[in-house]
DNA sequence: CATATGTCCTGAGAGC
DNA sequence: TGCTCTCAGGACATAT
């Protein structure tokens, strides 16, 4: 999604305006006119990614995020639907003239924050380091002394920001840890290996543009389908064939109310011999 | 404090 | 066929 609005660095806002929209409104912050009057006449300075959040940084401080959460998207061509259109950024000075946000489900937002808010709502202590930019020792840091599942914990963005419980579940299964291992029982090992391939996986699915699962609904800033779900080792696999050893099949279990994926052969939970 | 569970949302798909 | 029910998982509120 940042890079499909990259290229709007350095334009000028000319407007931003809700969209009217039938469904429940989303939550736009600042509410009222405060939004559009900070926005107008401003120029974007960096299109940035904080974990899974798209970081706009305006030249008076402020920062826009869009935070897509489910079915959230971030558009520069037309939407899949205009029934779930919420939010348009109207630019002038630049090659991209809208920036549109879209929401089937309505459970993502967009915000304008000060450098306060900022720093408060999604600073240290809020939101954890960006998965990409988090060193093997830090991530194991971050997690060892936990006694949750590693699955779980995977997803807690304060401890580390930008794994979603797709990625988990592909993440684990190539580093071969049982996703129900509880953090404080894994070894230096097991945790260089689940950090490589966090990078690996999340590295790997950005450049291929996100996952369009079943239901079609993630698209890229261009409304085209991502490809990652062509890579899917376990995510959404049961009772197939585990591609990884082709002895098992992938099993679906449930952990903290999410779907988790993994093989019963590769992923074993006690240690290999 | 750490960890676990409940909540919101919409539309697709299953089952009858 | 048309209805009801379940499920998907982001983050945050509330409970243990």
């Amino acid at each position: 999604m940042r890079r499909g609005i990259a290229g709007i660095a350095g334009s000028r806002i000319a407007g931003a305006e809700r969209v009217k929209c039938r469904r429940r409104p989303i939550s736009i912050e600042p509410r009222g006119v405060a939004l559009a009057r900070r926005l107008r006449g401003r120029r974007i300075e960096e299109v940035g990614r904080l974990g899974k959040r798209v970081v706009l940084r305006i030249d008076s401080g402020d920062r826009l995020i869009f935070e897509p959460r489910m079915t959230g998207l971030v558009l520069v061509a037309d939407p899949p639907t205009r029934e779930h259109l919420r939010f348009r950024l109207d630019l002038s000075d630049g090659p991209i003239p809208h920036v549109w946000y879209w929401d089937r489900r309505g459970l993502g937002s967009v915000r304008l924050l000060t450098a306060r808010q900022f720093a408060e709502q999604l600073g240290e202590g809020k939101l954890g380091p960006d998965a990409l930019a988090l060193s093997a020792d830090g991530l194991r840091q971050r997690l060892a002394q936990s006694r949750r599942a590693i699955k779980v914990a995977l997803l807690d963005q304060r401890a580390v920001a930008g794994v979603g419980n797709l990625y988990a579940s592909e993440i684990l299964h190539l580093a071969r840890v049982h996703p129900a291992k509880r953090c404080d029982l894994l070894t230096v090992t097991q945790w260089q290996a689940i950090h490589s391939r966090m990078i690996e996986v999340l590295e790997l699915a950005i450049r291929h543009e996100g996952s369009t699962l079943s239901d079609g609904t993630y698209r890229n800033a261009l409304n085209q389908s991502g490809g990652y779900q062509n890579h899917h080792r376990v995510y959404d696999r049961a009772g197939r064939p585990c591609q990884s050893c082709g002895l098992a099949a992938i099993v679906r279990v449930v952990q903290a109310q999410r779907a988790t994926f993994y093989c019963p052969t590769c992923q074993t939970k006690r240690p290999r011999p």
